[in-house]
DNA sequence: GGAAGCTACATGACATGTCACCCAATTCGG
DNA sequence: CCGAATTGGGTGACATGTCATGTAGCTTCC
């Protein structure tokens, strides 16, 4: 116990930039809802569960994995699978590999979503993101934004997304 | 996996650095709300209704004003303030200038609860974002988070919130 | 091989957030 | 001053998210 330790404060700078933080974070989080809403009739979490499975191969994932992978709760995510499904974005399969496994797996018409929200997603993004954002500053604030994701994977309380987890501590650190 | 480079949309590297801001956003926000709610119950919402009122003159701000600077509904204000006063953290009290205008006023147990929070909120913060930031890169990142703060508020939907430009969600230094 | 215990999910009750619409006070144009 | 338009806010129905709990399949170990 270190005497100072118990009472954590932050330097002015580091108070400043976690203001920026959770502003940018606040306002962002309402244009994207509002923009995809409204262009897409899809809500942000539709677009982020679309987005993991396309990227997935075979546009499949495991409910777990992509629980992980979205930092949800597992409820959530049956309960938004379900509603999903009934809209006919996704599909639930039983997996191959593990009988109480589900897959929740892209439809062709939630790759059409998908592709048809993308664009006007990308433009808000570098809209309200990157044209007000010094060209130099980039390759730092990615670089930030890497390292605190590293530390959360770390530090926090959810498992390491990607492959299965309860693996030996001790393996190299990825972006 | 991108075929149709004819969009004119993100560089990689943007897109490297959107992904990097997406995953630290929610797995962040999955944490802070983990912790606020199992060592002070309170959610993150709460916290930040509480913060932006403790940090205004007199503890007290018009809904309207109060909803601008969460980037919120005005409705889930509503909402929440109710089930906020029900708890007795905050007060509803109508405004000394405009008879149709009610305020938020933060109660003495509100203030008590928010400065009970505080302390590990803030550890959190720099357990999960400082501690594994490198120093030098900082001041980019405070300087790269307030140009697109800038950005979203002037190319957003929202309003710019009050000229008194205080802090938003966050901490206090805390004496 | 079979009970104990873990893991993968589903579900129902309940908390929270959104949307459409409501009313009252204020403002504005005659 | 009168009435329409605007602004500040509340409300109820419904969409979404959380928590506690239930069930089935896998795994361990004797």
């Amino acid at each position: 116990m270190s005497p100072n330790s118990g009472s954590p404060v932050l330097t002015p700078d580091q108070q400043e930039t976690w203001f920026a933080y959770m502003r940018v974070m606040l306002r962002l989080s309402h244009e994207m809802n509002r923009q995809l809403q409204t262009d897409s009739d899809l809500s942000l979490p539709d677009f982020d569960v679309l987005n993991a499975l396309a990227d997935s191969p075979g546009g499949r994932l495991q409910l777990t994995g992509l629980a992980t992978r979205l930092a949800w709760e597992r409820s959530r995510l049956s309960h938004h699978l379900q509603r999903m499904s009934a809209r006919g974005l996704v599909e639930r399969s039983p997996s191959a590999t593990d009988r109480r496994a589900t897959d929740a797996v892209l439809t062709d018409a939630g790759r059409a979503a998908l592709t048809a929200a993308t664009p006007g997603h990308a433009e808000l993004v570098r809209r309200m993101f990157f044209d007000g954002l010094d060209p130099a500053l980039l390759p730092a604030l990615r670089t930030a934004l890497e390292q605190v994701h590293e530390q959360v994977l770390t530090h926090g309380t959810l498992p390491r997304p990607g492959r299965p987890q309860g693996r030996l501590p001790g393996l190299e650190p990825e972006a």
